[in-house]
DNA sequence: CTCCATATTATTGCGCACAATTATATCGTG
DNA sequence: CACGATATAATTGTGCGCAATAATATGGAG
């Protein structure tokens, strides 16, 4: 019986489908955020603040997945860029309070053709992709919930 | 009337819910790939070269979708590691002849149990996992005949 | 109040990702 | 053959991503 190795066939991952198609994406976001000289995750961290409002570091990295390791010279350059502002909280002076500038919620608005822009750049018709990205935001959600229950 | 700006909020966008997914998923990654000392791109690599067999440079970044200054070092790391052999081809001396050593042969085998293990820790019924994994190639391969037919 | 544990962020080191540039080999045309 | 165009890979510079560690602030026990 020949072998044949089905469990490492890239058709038979998840993996790889994944990896690609998010580069795939990110790339496509390049262009249209260059203008605003935002990275794709630059833009993320404004898409969290424009939707929650401002918070400390650390809750924002519990947001984006991200340690203080990326977040912290990330949200440095944010503000170089002018869109943020980094203080000490009052309170407590560990956290860092990242607070949107006037710049940075103004650009809420000149940034809402992007979005747009780039549905059209993905393939795919409009129900698939709601069922995509439901089916995405399902394994976050239960992948969140599956770490606080570690805890 | 109040804006809501409902095109930039997360939960109505793939990019968002795409590119957390997908970093989860490459962490689920790192541990057991390490015992092996590969990272998980350099996993993908292997993937293409255990499926398709030995190709030039220009080839595998083809398929896994990198330049070669991405590859290009990624790949020198891979000889390093004893998996892989960098030459150049007899007929082409411009291309580089990426071959699986004996090493890189033989770890097919070890390395079966990986994707077994991460198929545990994806919460999602066995038909989601499929079908996520059905529209996210269905994208890919919409994308890459989009850019061929730019060419 | 002191001291130790904890919380929060910053830094360092390594690898991935990509645009831009450079280096080298090959090919085609005169 | 010579030379310019093209193909292929390597290098450089910048930023993301993460583990490990360091730095600083806070809180609690005695």
């Amino acid at each position: 019986m020949p072998e044949t190795y089905e469990e490492l066939k890239l058709e038979n991952q998840l993996c790889f489908p994944l990896y690609a198609c998010a580069k795939e994406v990110v790339r496509q976001y390049r262009k249209p955020l260059e203008e605003f000289n935002l990275t794709y995750t630059q833009y993320i961290v404004m898409l969290i603040l424009w939707e929650y409002g401002d918070m400390s570091e650390g809750q924002l990295g519990e947001k984006i997945h991200l340690e203080s390791g990326t977040l912290a010279p990330l949200l440095k350059r944010l503000e170089k860029s002018g869109y943020i502002s980094r203080s000490r909280e009052k309170n407590n002076e560990r956290r860092l309070a990242i607070s949107l500038t006037k710049e940075g919620l103004a650009l809420k608005e000149k940034i809402r053709q992007v979005p747009e822009k780039i549905h059209g750049c993905i393939p795919l018709p409009d129900e698939d992709l709601i069922l995509l990205r439901a089916l995405l935001n399902k394994v976050l959600d239960k992948m969140n919930n599956k770490e606080k229950e570690i805890d």
